[in-house]
DNA sequence: CTATTATTTCGATTATACTAGAAATATTTA
DNA sequence: TAAATATTTCTAGTATAATCGAAATAATAG
């Protein structure tokens, strides 16, 4: 993963609205909820989800799926391990090491 | 960790400049490296890195030491992995698992 | 077509972040 | 004290983000 491209999706993940919708997906598990559930339940007035659901589709932790009227929103565990594998092999490589006494 | 300070955190690592820091400050390893290093390597004006240290020394990302006329940054590595720990228990906990098919 | 429910777009406000040059401050060395 | 090096503060321009109400647009059911 590139340097600018986790930055990025760091970035995303790094407004507390939006890591609040993030961990309610992760809850929800693969099959995910509608737009309308995360609205309710989080009370997210449903301009600002649809805002803060597009940044999250545009660095691709979430997934979009319609079923009727519904959108369900799922994350893409994928992508989110792509991060956290920046953080752990770019970031903290050295912690798994002995300490290099300098 | 609480979410708030988790997202204020992954926002601080979501800036591409901060996060080359971070990258190189890891390189650099326990031992750190003074801050104009840092500002000579990375090509960054020493007003704007000065600000970006700030940053990362407000969520505890970065620590400093005097040592004569430099001042010596290095990364908490502790403070890293509670970040990405943050990230894999509350937000990867599902892809670990079977996939609930609902 | 009409009504209902779900979601998005629009528009505006407000706030905060990024950047960096110039000047200031600190620390050491001569 | 003066000079050299290191880092920070000040200041300001520019850009981007967060928020949300109201109106608009889907999609379906009757």
């Amino acid at each position: 993963m590139k340097l600018e491209d986790a930055a990025e999706t760091l970035a995303q993940l790094g407004n507390p609205t939006r890591l609040e919708v993030v961990r309610y997906l992760v809850k929800a598990g693969p099959s995910g909820v509608p737009v309308g559930s995360i609205q309710k339940q989080l009370k997210i007035p449903a301009s600002t989800l649809t805002h803060h659901l597009k940044h999250l589709k545009g660095v691709g932790l979430l997934m979009q799926k319609r079923e009727k009227t519904n959108l369900w929103c799922s994350i893409n565990f994928d992508r989110l391990h792509e991060v956290t594998d920046f953080l752990l092999e770019e970031c903290c490589s050295f912690s798994l090491r002995e300490p290099d006494k300098g």
